[in-house]
DNA sequence: ATCGCGACCTGGTTGC
DNA sequence: TGCAACCAGGTCGCGA
């Protein structure tokens, strides 16, 4: 995309545009005639920089897709919004409409102020995360989670760095060792770095990158969906359960549950 | 200030 | 076969 100018702009459904307040056509008229100057990522959220400097923002929430389609090409059933460059399409496809579409006034934009960097970045700061884990009394599954700690660590990979790691994801931040907390983050990049190298993890046609070409992580994951099979590093059973209105999967050898959680906690002292 | 829950959506699968 | 319930990879805002 980078370097070429976005000549139309066309939004097939308002959902996805909810969080640009000004409203679709406001979002078609800002594009129209800007060259895309770069495409940047923090976390799950995505950008591009326009040489106007302000940038079309996205987050595909949990079943959105940036496609990358000849102009031509069959509409996808759930195609919300397309862009028209000189020799192609840049479609956002979203089943579930949880992700979202907008033009911010800078580059960064302001919306992804709060978001931390992710653990593969560079200048991501172990010690800094570490320490804010270990100031919580929340599960340190939710922190991971909150991408104000971390970035990038969803359901999935959050398991699987916690497996991998052997913690269980209800261990509050302040019970864990600074030395158990940087494995933890380790295990999370490790993961991560694996998923990216076979394109990421898709069980089914919702999660393809910009090619529509699914990835291949589902192979190696140890416990997610792996419910009631055999823990792949003591041969114990894999224990699903419902947690924050999602789903975690562990080894209950491997991760031992704590005992404290669901009781009384006295508060942390530092 | 922090934490945990429900809401926001559509559609595929499962079980009665 | 039909229908309801459940499930899904993410935030976000609210009340406690």
């Amino acid at each position: 995309m980078v370097g070429r100018q976005i000549d139309a702009v066309e939004v097939l459904h308002q959902r996805p545009l909810r969080r640009h307040l000004p409203g679709a056509d406001d979002f078609a008229s800002r594009l129209a005639g800007q060259r895309i100057a770069s495409a940047q990522r923090r976390g799950k959220y995505l950008w591009l920089p326009l040489d106007g400097g302000e940038a079309l923002v996205a987050h595909l929430g949990m079943s959105g897709q940036l496609l990358v389609q000849p102009p031509g090409a069959e509409p996808e059933r759930h195609l919300r919004a397309r862009l028209s460059l000189a020799d192609v399409e840049l479609r956002f496809v979203d089943q579930r409409m949880f992700g979202w579409l907008t033009v911010d006034e800078s580059d960064p934009p302001g919306l992804v102020d709060h978001i931390a960097l992710d653990p593969l970045d560079p200048a991501f700061d172990a010690d800094l995360v570490a320490r804010r884990i270990r100031r919580s009394r929340a599960g340190v599954k939710r922190l991971l989670l909150d991408q104000t700690v971390a970035s990038g660590i969803g359901n999935i990979y959050a398991d699987e760095g916690l497996w991998l790691a052997g913690v269980h994801g209800e261990r509050p931040g302040y019970q864990l060792s600074r030395k158990v907390v940087l494995e933890l983050l380790a295990a999370c990049a490790e993961v991560m770095s694996a998923a990216l190298a076979q394109g990421g993890t898709s069980f089914d046609a919702l999660y393809v990158n910009v090619n529509g070409e699914s990835g291949y992580f589902e192979r190696s994951l140890n416990v997610y969906g792996r419910e009631g099979e055999a823990c792949r590093r003591c041969g114990g059973p894999i224990t699903r359960m419902s947690f924050a209105n999602r789903s975690s999967h562990f080894c209950r050898r491997c991760q031992p549950v704590p005992r404290s959680v669901g009781r009384a906690q006295l508060a942390p002292r530092y």
